[in-house]
DNA sequence: TATTGTTATACTCTATAACTATA
DNA sequence: TATAGTTATAGAGTATAACAATA
């Protein structure tokens, strides 16, 4: 183990750490709330502590639901924002990159990125906004359109897998819950 | 604009995009459903397509909640990872980090440089397994049990700021139906 | 002056592979 | 051989700052 080895080693840029001396009861192991491993009984580690916090709840939630999304595509290789991009600019041809970036959260200076993807796989396009030639108009190309058909057709069957993993009740009450955050 | 330009532009490695020829019918735009904009009557960006879509609202609702979460504990430093890490370990002391990386879905790499931190700051020790000598058993320090009960403190209040957002009740439907994500 | 798109940098997170010391 | 911890690297994603063209 290089860590706490007592050869001196070679640490590029990265603060000493584990002074040797420091070593903390090393005895029966003996958890914070004074139980003796109470919440181990059943051979499982014990999460009590994190049962009742909704955002760990909802990260790995979202871990799963974006696995499977981007399984679900993986054949037509398209990943959650580049889906929702699409979404967007099919929905509401003519957007401008700030438009669609706020509306989606995305920074700017990533939609950029997306967007040269996307336009180079021939899906979307930019236009020089007639009006005000800072910006561009965004569009599908015609291969764009029919590509976000499948997509669509695609997303509908990853959303089934999320009602059998969570039931199909919960899905749509879950809908209802987080619908301010659409 | 850089991009599009007519004069030639130098660009790294990257492949040349937007063809000057290829430009789609830049006229009224009208949206892939073939309504001209029905859904954009109320001024604002339709999105009615995004709005079936439980990813999409979970990912949102989550990026909410752990800005809340790293605001409410921005005194003390402490981000969600980090947090659930310290967790985990005051629950659960004696861990191996592989132990704990299983249990909150994180790499054993990362794992690593979260711990570095944590030790650092004398929150968290590494102790040799006296069973297994290639692992590591891991523990609060004196000082990290100290904090971790501010966290919880502060974390308590996050959840409140989360119950406030999204209402008692809904919040606690959705730590029920997420349940097996924990 | 302010805004749009762009480029660039830095830091976090994820995903892998390889290395060491043990088992 | 396999596993635990570590190191390193590459790719997303996030957060900023600065710049040119345009408003």
């Amino acid at each position: 183990m290089a860590r706490n080895s007592q050869a001196p080693r070679i640490a590029k840029s990265r603060v000493a750490k584990s002074r040797a001396g420091i070593r903390p009861r090393p005895g029966r192991a003996r958890n914070e709330n004074g139980n003796a491993h109470s919440d181990l009984t059943n051979g499982e580690i014990g999460l009590d502590a994190l049962a009742g916090h909704a955002g760990y709840a909802v990260r790995r939630f979202q871990i799963w639901v974006f696995q499977d999304f981007i399984r679900t595509l993986g054949a037509v290789d398209i990943r959650p924002t580049q889906y929702s991009v699409m979404t967007v600019i099919g929905a509401n041809p003519g957007l401008s990159q700030m438009a669609v970036a706020k509306r989606l959260g995305i920074e700017r200076a990533r939609l950029v990125h997306l967007l040269d993807s996307l336009e180079q796989r021939e899906l979307v396009s930019r236009v020089k906004s007639a009006t005000d030639r800072r910006s561009h108009a965004l569009h599908l190309t015609a291969r764009g359109r029919t590509a976000l058909a499948q997509f669509k057709r695609l997303a509908a069957e990853h959303e089934r897998h999320v009602a059998e993993k969570i039931g199909k009740e919960n899905r749509e009450k879950l809908l209802q819950i987080l619908s301010d955050f659409t």
